[in-house]
DNA sequence: ACAAGATATAGTAAAATGTACTATAATTTA
DNA sequence: TAAATTATAGTACATTTTACTATATCTTGT
């Protein structure tokens, strides 16, 4: 069997029936993850209109007709955020027929990390609506974003043993303890300690400063910072990232 | 800025402008990987019509209205090798505005690898304008396709190493030193030959077989074969696949 | 039949890495 | 000033990786 589209004898302009293969929508859903120290959370909108009255739901928008699909998530998360320049990776298209109650649509899921103390809602947009949620703490969720959801934790999680965006989650300075708690609770374990420090120390893609971390109880951590810089230009060098 | 679509306070189905929205197309296109012993090999057709007339390209086709795209992706399959239940998975969509003269066409990306000596070409279909074409003699191809392969030999490389998927391009029963000259081009390195044996048998994936390689003009080797089962048990005692 | 050629398979020792743990330093609070 | 608590350094053992050597097994040519 063959179809118009791709047998090469048939001129697809002159066929009107093509129309019919021209009549989907295409959205782009976001799932943002942030850190506030202790938890993992996602920046969830709470609907306010049917379907899917009052459910939790993942960011997301139709894409405009002469609007490619980075620029409309980069669109929807500025709207929600006001931040521009955030981690922004492809996770996956959800294609599903009946996906959808208002008509065919193919949602192209992205992720995004973000510091939280970065996070300005934008009160003329839906900022009202947002929140962030503990990863734990999920409700129903509208249309198959649950899914989409757990893809997405999925593959954060194999990302941020595979590449340093770990950091995106955190304050620009921050103690190897932080990066420690972040990883733990990310990844759902325990590192050991002096072994941890020694292992992301070793990789030098951490850039030591001269302060150290206030208001604490007991003795202060140094404070590093990531340098992306070193982390290029080891990645050219060969260097693979793992944790 | 708010748009219909996200906007709770909107009913979209009152809103006429939202056709506008659904005009797109979606196609499937799929980079079929092989391996014929020596290279690494993609299954390319050559186009018979404008645009790009003559030009290399991945297989693919619109998606149907009430198709969802892993279906879509299994009917180009089939269409073109007679074969089902091959290894498949989503790689990623392109979206770009421009990227297809036809109208707006976001393509969902899919690869799949399956082992040159099954595939079958069916007469009636695209076979034969489909050809096995080695990886380094790629010319130049239509639409984004050179974009959309370049990225699936990226994954395809990363994955093979995670995962033990390397098998789908190999007969079913093969020896240590196939494996060996299969991940050696596919990775563009070279393995000392008995640590690659031992961290392969190690990892007890193998099922020796009680066969040798025939017709070889000295000391035949033993065949194995992959065991999915034994996989998926020690996968669920989280054993983790690295090469 | 047997030596020569070629690859398969086994084994081993050094190097590197990972792991578990102990010790010491630095800081704040009582 | 001592006690509490966390930060950081160090160390010894176990495990894994790497580089290499040795032996086994098979086919081909004489």
């Amino acid at each position: 069997m063959q179809t118009l589209f791709t047998n090469p004898k048939v001129d697809p302009s002159q066929h009107p029936d093509l129309n019919q293969y021209f009549a989907f929508g295409i959205s782009v859903d976001c799932v943002v993850f942030g850190y506030d120290g202790v938890d993992v959370k996602v920046l969830l909108i709470k609907r306010g209109t049917e379907p899917f009255l009052e459910y939790q739901a993942i960011p997301g928008d139709l894409v405009h007709p002469k609007e490619d699909a980075v620029t409309a998530t980069q669109r929807v998360l500025k709207d929600l955020t006001g931040l521009q320049n955030i981690y922004l990776e492809q996770l996956q298209t959800f294609a599903g027929v009946d996906r959808h109650p208002l008509g065919r649509v193919a949602t192209i899921a992205y992720f995004s990390l973000l510091r939280i103390e970065d996070y300005n809602p934008k009160p003329s947009s839906w900022a009202t609506d947002a929140q962030w949620t503990p990863i734990q703490q999920l409700g129903e969720m509208a249309f198959d974003h649950k899914e989409i959801f757990d893809v997405a934790l999925e593959r954060l999680q194999r990302r941020v043993r595979h590449k340093p965006v770990g950091f995106e989650l955190l304050p620009t300075e921050f103690t190897l303890t932080d990066l420690q708690h972040l990883y733990e609770t990310l990844l759902n374990t325990q590192f050991d300690k002096a072994n941890f420090r020694k292992k992301i120390l070793a990789m030098g893609l951490l850039l030591p400063l001269d302060k150290m971390r206030k208001a604490v109880r007991y003795r202060p951590a140094r404070l590093y910072k990531f340098d992306p810089n070193r982390y290029e230009a080891l990645s050219n060098r060969g260097f693979l990232f793992e944790l």
